[in-house]
DNA sequence: GCAAAAGTAAACCGATCTGTCTACTCGCCC
DNA sequence: GGGCGAGTAGACAGATCGGTTTACTTTTGC
């Protein structure tokens, strides 16, 4: 990537994230970055291109930031909890309006838009995550307990973004650990079959 | 509200709903309304004024729609347990993409927007309702037990409306019926207190 | 040292944006 | 029956939208 597009990339990147992307002009973009709109064709094509480009790098610098958590947790337990603790401090500098690829969603109608993959992808990744560390905890049991961690912590996403309480990371963090306590030894059939 | 003025609002809370508020134009709320834009600006002056109608009136259609299955309840934990069934049957014909002040709040940058109360005011109106039927539950930790359902609700919401996994609110009722169930007699004093 | 790649500056395109305006019609109520 | 509120039809305004183009300059890799 060219230090042209770059620049474009992160200046589009944080107005984006801050304005949603409907708001945002592609002239504010080159003005931002201080590059010409014929750069930004030159390098993305189109606006739509910058959304994807957008959407698929955060997720990266996500999933590079999440990454040593859980490799520095010890125990099953532990790994889980890392994911709510890289949250929380990811959330302090980069997040402060909740998940990007919700807010993305809010503002895409198209299912054929080619920003829909990398919304639901990112998704798809996280429960699969979630599932995947959970299977270490209660293997028969890790569907399940994998989307109550996702519930928990998009709930707490957007708890935090639109700030309906503070700390609602840490809140969920807590509940993560409260029920990977009780829950590893209670209810061990309820709900799966159920409806 | 005059006849052309709720076929407006009508048409422009489907539209914003599904396009999202940028992407709609009122050029395109008054043809889908079949009114002219005179009658849209000498009824509600701005663009912004019918967003913020569009999620006040919306708001007033879910607290009636759960009023009734939270009254039908008998117990505490059915009171709880009815905002679930009432969210699950919100969504299956009114939110197929997820909340709509969440969605609303990703597309506005500026808390001095009037939408902006709106918005925050759904969620803290939400948040007192899990905390107040909390309280016949275990009123020592009515607060911390509010604010859990709370992610588990809007964790939910987010879920179904992306589509990460299918019947995310049964999901989430479960969790909460598991938590109502197991949470009433173990960690009596976990992490209130704990940063 | 030269050619290709990457960039600036700025005009230009048609479409669409929110919002205003004039001119006229219809129904209702005192 | 006269006035008024609510409406239609549609032109108009200035700004901004995403995107293209021309002409020229800088950077950089071989």
């Amino acid at each position: 990537m060219t230090p042209g597009a770059r620049r474009a990339l992160d200046a589009a990147s944080t107005l984006f994230y801050d304005r949603g992307i409907h708001a945002v002009g592609v002239d504010l973009i080159a003005a931002e970055a201080g590059v010409t709109k014929k750069t930004l064709y030159d390098r993305f094509g189109s606006k739509e291109q910058i959304v994807v480009e957008y959407l698929a790098a955060r997720d990266e610098r996500w999933q590079a930031f999440l990454a040593p958590y859980v490799e520095a947790a010890t125990t099953a337990r532990g790994r889980i909890l890392a994911v709510f603790d890289a949250s929380r401090d990811w959330a302090g500098e980069n997040s402060t309006k909740g998940c990007s690829m919700v807010n993305a969603h809010a503002e895409i109608s198209d299912p054929a838009h080619p920003a829909y993959q990398v919304i639901t992808g990112q998704k798809a990744w996280m429960l699969a995550l979630f599932t995947a560390l959970a299977r270490d905890i209660a293997p028969r049991r890790a569907a399940k307990l994998g989307r109550t961690l996702m519930l928990l912590h998009e709930g707490a996403l957007v708890a935090h973004g639109v700030g309906i309480f503070p700390d609602a990371i840490d809140q969920a963090r807590d509940d993560a650990a409260a029920l990977l306590r009780d829950g590893s030894r209670a209810a061990p059939t309820a709900g799966e079959k159920r409806r």
